[in-house]
DNA sequence: CATAAAAGAGCTGTATAATGCACTTAAATG
DNA sequence: CATTTAAGTGCATTATACAGCTCTTTTATG
């Protein structure tokens, strides 16, 4: 997964919850400008921002061997 | 997936593959330096540094939400 | 279509990730 | 157990993530 689909996958999470940038920011703590650089492709992430966000978000980073479908 | 469990994963894997962080930073694009602190726990990688490293171990990075067992 | 709300961007300061180099410590090997 | 190889640390520099504030643009809503 690399930073466009990751960055897809989140803000689409967002909406879905009906949350605003502003009250993800807040939720998260993650700071209102890093998020808005964020989700318009402005920057590259640090792991704690991503896990912050995945926490309220209901969602989970995973870093897996990958496998093919044989 | 937080930091800790991902470094070990991480490094596990290099291990397994029987390369030594320095060549894996040379395969990468990572600076030696910078892996060096990553796998001693010594700081917060950015997500382009996390994909360099799982994109060279065969790895993968996945955003997903998470699930319960029911 | 006017107004309000949300998203995005410019500017800027601070913190720290990334990096290389040199050195130390730990682990592996003959 | 001496030597080699790999891993980890201190120091310094550069680049940039993070953050808040303000302003603009876009999207939603009455």
């Amino acid at each position: 997964m690399h930073l466009n689909e990751l960055i897809h996958t989140l803000k689409t999470r967002r909406k879905i919850l009906g949350v605003t940038q502003e009250h993800l920011a807040e939720l998260s703590g993650v700071g209102l400008r890093t998020l808005k650089a964020l989700e318009s492709s402005k920057s590259n992430p640090t792991f704690n921002t991503l896990i912050k966000l995945a926490d309220v978000l209901g969602m989970e980073l995973k870093l897996d061997v990958k496998k093919t479908i044989h």
